[in-house]
DNA sequence: AGTATTATAGACACCATAGATCCATAATAG
DNA sequence: CTATTATGGATCTATGGTGTCTATAATACT
């Protein structure tokens, strides 16, 4: 199991565009040169970060790619879900065996929480608690702290001079 | 991105080995029939659990599979990394680009921490701290912890009546 | 010893998806 | 009106997950 490649190029190009500091957008040549992809490819990417309000394109003369609301608004949890889709990690293929009984939760708590407490697989369960980890991380991370953290590693390499 | 089948019939073919209060241990019959799926390829995730000290195997008559430690010995992350392999979810194509040189640390501290800090995009940086997280989850879950959830949900279904 | 049972390992097939390319179309600046 | 740039669809290929089948090895029981 792994990331896509499209996930690591959406990204590169986020930083991108959070890097280029002109008023004009930035085209598809330049980021697509700058990532070592084709640009036929990196446009698919780029128009499923449009289509989710991650970044706006301008066609024409001139046009190009700009990132749609600041970077620190952009976490990596918002492009992941893009790019991965949201469906969840792990789904447990629900058969109908002897120790299903054990492991899913029934219906219970039929007034509160009946949303919360759906039918669950155990296993699920722990998967899902796994999952969340990882996206309170990457929900915590934006495109923002990246170039913040790259600036320092700027001045700390200008320092040593 | 999703983890594979292959994973969810472990996990629950290592419940189901846990459940087993017998002594000899668990034939693939048994094991397929519970989950669900062919005994064939049931039989090549086991080998691989057996491979990797996770569970023991005997042939012949009477025959199957037993935990090889403690369940509580046996967390999701072993199990994980086993089957899924253990190569890390996100890696950084490489590509030479202009921001690379922003982005990647370069091989500073050269006296300590050389293994540490080495060569890293800094993307790739966020990613592996969000997977790190995922697999401390993983590693304080354990066959164990599932089995005893599955007494205590036994325990409130008997209350009730 | 011989037979039935069970795990092991390899070869093979199938199919969905990631990765990638190409082309026709639409929209915009000059 | 033209050059430029993004958009969306069609298509191709390779890879890996899923699954089956068969031959082999090891063990228990009679």
């Amino acid at each position: 199991m792994q990331f896509s490649k499209s996930t690591d190029y959406a990204l590169h190009a986020l930083i991108h565009l959070g890097l280029s500091e002109r008023s004009h957008p930035v085209g598809i040549k330049e980021l697509s040169g700058s990532l070592g992809v084709s640009e036929s490819y990196l446009s698919k990417i780029m128009s499923k970060l449009r289509q989710d309000g991650i970044v706006r394109a301008v066609p024409g003369v001139n046009g190009g790619y700009e990132l749609a609301r600041p970077a620190e608004q952009i976490s990596f949890l918002d492009v992941i879900q893009v790019i991965e889709g949201r469906q969840q990690l792990f789904e447990c293929s629900n058969s109908s065996s002897q120790q299903h009984r054990l492991l899913v939760e029934q219906g219970s708590a039929p007034d509160k929480q009946r949303s919360l407490e759906r039918k669950e697989c155990l296993v699920e369960k722990v998967m899902l608690g796994a999952e969340q980890q990882m996206h309170q991380y990457m929900r915590e991370h934006t495109i923002q702290s990246v170039l913040d953290e790259a600036v320092k590693r700027r001045n700390h390499e200008a320092n040593k001079k």
